[in-house]
DNA sequence: TAGTCGTGGTA
DNA sequence: TTACCAAGACT
């Protein structure tokens, strides 16, 4: 690898973090210079709780489920007490509940050590949820100490500016080690901060605004004209798709969901009952003998494989009760921990 | 290490 | 409609 020269190197951070100061975004959760300058400070567990939220998640998609939680759990002590159905419920829809099971976990363990996050990677990399990304990120966002993030939009940017032709995720060690050297010692929570913002709001996936970034007149791919073409990506496999029957049952405007075993796809999460998902149709006998009525099919996409629900709806018969869950209230669905896929089967 | 794990928006 | 994509972690 090549070293930057120290001008090239001072001349970066200077560009970045004065387009960051002008046209860095402003975020419900972010402390930016002039909030310093008010006397507002980072809280570690609303950065935190932001950088779980953001992982394969949008900013748009994120942040009314962020107001929701601090406003129903302002403090860390306040969500480690929480029940974990509530915080599932709260978290319904905003996907990889993992992170959810995580979240409970680690505020549960941060709470029992005196409530206050660690302020060093390998501190909050030993708690549920925190991998190398968002102990990086936290460090700098919340406690503003030097920390090299690589996320999705650093890749992106790093990969154009430099032209680094190894594809990802291999290019992952290469990515972080140029990473470091650039970050701003001297402002690490602005800049990491600031990087990100440039990959997400200039350096875009699919038309980069190339015309206003800061660091156009050192990008390698801008100068070729073959921006678009990094990063190099290793080609995906094609999703499978599945096919999966769902059982109905409603009594008085209520219906009957479950919950699902604690791991797995969707795991913790309630469900309508139904067949296993498999590549052809199931063979599946109801749960109990009623008169079906067959409802649309629910098509849903996962990460890896996308899924087509038939729907099969009937009244319980006259004292029959399951043997395990619960009658959910139609009208009440958001307060289920329901994944958007059984919202989908129960708003037909 | 490569597979698992959601969802909604966009071109 | 299809394909891609977004502040990744965990096993």
């Amino acid at each position: 690898m090549t070293k930057l020269s120290r001008d090239t190197i001072r001349r970066l951070r200077r560009e970045l973090l004065d387009w960051y100061d002008r046209s860095g975004r402003r975020l419900p959760w972010r402390i930016r210079p002039e909030d310093r300058t008010a006397g507002r400070v980072a809280d570690p567990y609303a950065v935190w709780l932001s950088e779980i939220m953001l992982q394969q998640t949008t900013v748009p998609h994120a942040t009314p489920y962020w107001h929701r939680f601090l406003r129903r759990w302002p403090s860390v002590e306040a969500l480690a007490a929480a029940p974990d159905d509530d915080v599932l419920t709260e978290w319904a829809g905003l996907g990889y509940y993992a992170r959810a099971r995580n979240l409970i976990a680690c505020a549960r363990q941060v709470a029992e050590q005196g409530g206050a996050f660690p302020a060093s990677i390998e501190g909050l990399k030993a708690l549920p949820g925190i991998g190398d990304y968002t102990a990086n990120a936290i460090l700098a966002a919340a406690f503003d100490k030097p920390a090299s993030v690589v996320d999705g939009n650093v890749e992106r940017v790093m990969t154009r500016v430099f032209r680094i032709e190894t594809p990802l995720p291999k290019a992952k060690p290469e990515i972080t080690e140029i990473a470091a050297e650039i970050a701003d010692p001297d402002r690490p929570g602005d800049y990491a901060q600031a990087i990100m913002d440039l990959g997400a709001t200039i350096c875009m996936p699919r038309s980069p605004a190339c015309g206003l970034c800061p660091w156009r007149p050192d990008c390698a791919a801008q100068s070729a004209g073959v921006q678009t073409d990094y990063p190099k990506k290793i080609a995906k496999t094609a999703k499978p798709a599945r096919r999966g029957i769902v059982w109905r049952i409603e009594r008085d405007g209520r219906v009957w969901i479950r919950k699902r075993p604690e791991s797995g796809l969707l795991g913790g999460m309630m469900e309508v009952p139904g067949s296993d998902w498999t590549a052809e149709t199931p063979e599946a006998d109801p749960p109990v003998p009623a008169i079906w009525e067959t409802l649309p099919e629910v098509r849903h996409v996962f990460t890896h494989f996308a899924l087509t629900l038939e729907v099969r709806r009937a009244v319980a018969p006259e004292g029959w009760e399951p043997a395990e869950g619960i009658w959910a209230d139609l009208d009440r669905l958001d307060s289920y921990p329901l994944p958007s896929v059984f919202r989908k089967v129960l708003v037909l």
